[in-house]
DNA sequence: GAAGATATGGACCGCCGGTCAACTTGTCAA
DNA sequence: TTGACAAGTTGACCGGCGGTCCATATCTTC
């Protein structure tokens, strides 16, 4: 009923954006943020280079539409899935949930991740990320009204810094890190929690 | 008795050296870390491009001798200075002043900051850093035994991310801020603290 | 004051993100 | 089917950046 789009993208542009963010994926995967050029990934898409700054504006622009994609299942699942993510549970247990699952969505994209975080200065303030700090500090109100959840909530959210994550994971240790931000979180809630260690 | 310097330098490249990272400093703080390059770092400081590179190497080196600098007064606090910050008082107080004091110098230096994370990727395992890390790990295995001090610790370290800073300095929100990051080290402590809040 | 180590400066390089005007292609009403 | 217009595409081009290089100048030492 409601249409998806005030105006449809022509067919050949659909197919376009499709090729240039996968390249751009791809690309950044591979070879690391630092090392892919806007050329790079108009010569990886098979489309010239003016076509992707017609499309996504400038280089923020086609990482913060990566990122969106990336985001969206996350977002669902927090919205509207099942608990613990979802609505249901409590919300110290929906808090943990969505720090580890968006620990692991970074970790699964860390170098798109860091490509966002370098593609421009001043903190994203796009549609996703004031999602995830509402709905962090809606949850942290919940269970600790004592604290300033709102910005608490800023403070966790950037603990997750994509840098600290890449040297975690070059050093072997993705899970000694998940089990800290698990614990970082559960520290916050206050709860009475012993977290195992791993060397 | 020991020497300062291997080899001592020559007095008109130690007079260059101050004008280079005076001039550096200003020029961050007065128009932000992005809007700042070499050619005018040198024109400012009125020495030649080349002279900046013979002496830091690349605009990394140069910005990570400035946060040298800055961090060595709060490094002597920690080391031989009076308590809490310095040794003697119990390991959780010792912790809150410690992230009291770095929240402070990044406030203090921002700008600064930010050109030093942007100035290289990978996580800067400069000495100063690994000295932060070190030291955060040491007093909150005495405080903490059940986690993961290390990683938690540079957790923590990482929550202080100079965009969110910069970010609630621009919105007058600095002492709002401040409260917030002595409540979340107080919050891992495992203090039954409680943080009045501000709006 | 001479010699040699050290420091200097700025033209030069390759690369990057971003612009733009000429051109091609998809769409849809007639 | 067609034709015309909106939409999309392209790559040469631009200014500016970090970094290099070496002929030249300067300090230090004996």
């Amino acid at each position: 009923m409601l249409n998806e789009q005030p105006r449809k993208e022509r067919s050949d542009a659909a197919r376009n954006r499709r090729a240039i963010l996968d390249a751009a994926d791809a690309l950044l995967a591979a070879h690391g943020s630092e090392h892919v050029s806007i050329d790079q990934i108009a010569a990886a898409a098979g489309v010239g280079k003016g076509t992707i700054f017609h499309r996504f504006g400038s280089r923020a622009g086609l990482m913060r539409e990566l990122v969106r994609e990336r985001a969206l299942a996350l977002r669902d699942a927090v919205t509207e899935g099942e608990p613990p993510l979802g609505p249901g549970a409590p919300a110290p247990e929906r808090l943990l949930a969505y720090f580890d699952a968006m620990f692991q969505l970074i970790v699964d994209n860390v170098e798109l991740m860091i490509a966002y975080d370098n593609s421009t200065r001043e903190v994203q303030e796009d549609e996703i990320n004031v999602f995830w700090a509402r709905h962090i500090a809606t949850l942290l109100a919940e269970t600790r009204p004592d604290v300033d959840a709102t910005v608490l909530g800023r403070l966790l959210l950037g603990a997750l810094n994509p840098d600290v994550i890449l040297q975690h994971i070059r050093a072997g240790q993705t899970e000694r890190l998940a089990h800290a931000v698990h614990s970082l979180v559960a520290s916050v809630i206050g709860e009475a929690h012993t977290t195992d260690r791993r060397t």
